[in-house]
DNA sequence: TCCGTATCCTGAACGC
DNA sequence: TGCGTTCAGGATACGG
């Protein structure tokens, strides 16, 4: 599943491979991945040229010549490769860009969860989660100033308050239940009941936990590969997602499993208190 | 306005 | 062995 470091992941592999590729034609094979809608999706970017490719949390942002972007999101299984022209095609390729060199950028996605949207370039806003996406979480970008304030400011349980992408850009599920991990904060924690303190350990393992993965080309939990030849290693780093009925490594008890708003939530209930009346 | 929940979608894992 | 059920989850629409 993609988070942020899988993402960046990918925009540099694919960077490397189609940057200035020009597209020919476009085939769309599953008509609710994109819009606008059929044939106009394909329409507009006939002739375009892959100028440079971005990203923002976790979409995707495919700059085109004449003012045109694709955003892209991948949510769960989402994954871009190049392969030659005429090459066999998967049951779960729902998108083929053709390009002039005859190689084919395919988007092949099991789930069918994730989305391309044409928008003119500058109107990123028309998108809402990008409109609303919070810092990115860097050293730079993601100020202890600003985490104090919407920690203080909201009444919520900090699991789904980290997987908000408007609090902070790029977080997922297998990230949370890391970072939550290490600056050992309970995952069922009220944000507005945390010391200031944990904020600012936290805060130090969100951005150090993002830049080891990004080092480390993104975890390889379930299906994740860059299909670029380098499959994730963070896997390797991760110390409790995944790992329900294995001891804590921080303290041998016994690390469990929850569901916390509708979501996996793995934890250790010995060295992950909750702070506060809760 | 804020927050929680259902929804989308398919394959793997599980239970009988 | 084979069938039916449950689970996984990012973003978003919707309701309280």
């Amino acid at each position: 599943m993609p988070e942020l470091p899988e993402v960046e992941t990918v925009r540099r592999g694919l960077t490397n491979l189609v940057k200035n590729a020009v597209i020919n034609s476009v085939e769309v094979r599953y008509l609710k991945m994109v819009s606008p809608e059929s044939p106009l999706f394909e329409q507009a970017l006939q002739g375009k040229t892959i100028e440079r490719i971005d990203r923002r949390g976790k979409y995707l942002l495919f700059r085109f010549n004449d003012h045109l972007t694709m955003v892209s999101h991948l949510r769960m299984e989402g994954k871009y490769d190049v392969q030659p022209e005429g090459s066999v095609v998967t049951k779960h390729t729902h998108v083929i860009f053709h390009l002039s060199d005859g190689r084919e950028l395919r988007y092949t996605d099991t789930r069918k969860f994730g989305r391309m949207r044409l928008i003119n370039t500058g109107d990123e806003s028309v998108i809402p989660g990008l409109k609303a996406m919070g810092p990115e979480p860097t050293e730079k970008t993601l100020k202890l100033d600003y985490m104090k304030k919407i920690f203080r400011k909201s009444h919520r349980t900090i699991k789904p308050f980290l997987l908000d992408q408007s609090k902070i850009a790029g977080l997922g599920n297998i990230y949370v239940d890391e970072t939550l991990w290490l600056s050992q904060i309970n995952p069922l924690q009220q944000t507005d009941e945390l010391p200031d303190e944990k904020i600012a350990d936290l805060r130090d393992a969100i951005i150090d936990e993002i830049g080891i993965a990004i080092k480390g080309h993104g975890t390889t939990v379930h299906s994740f590969s860059t299909a670029f030849g380098e499959a994730g290693n963070f896997q390797n780093h991760l110390h409790v997602y995944g790992k329900q009925g294995e001891p804590c490594e921080r303290c041998g008890t016994t690390i469990e499993k929850i569901k916390v708003a509708q979501r996996g939530t793995h934890f250790c209930p010995h060295c992950q208190p909750i702070i506060g009346d809760k």
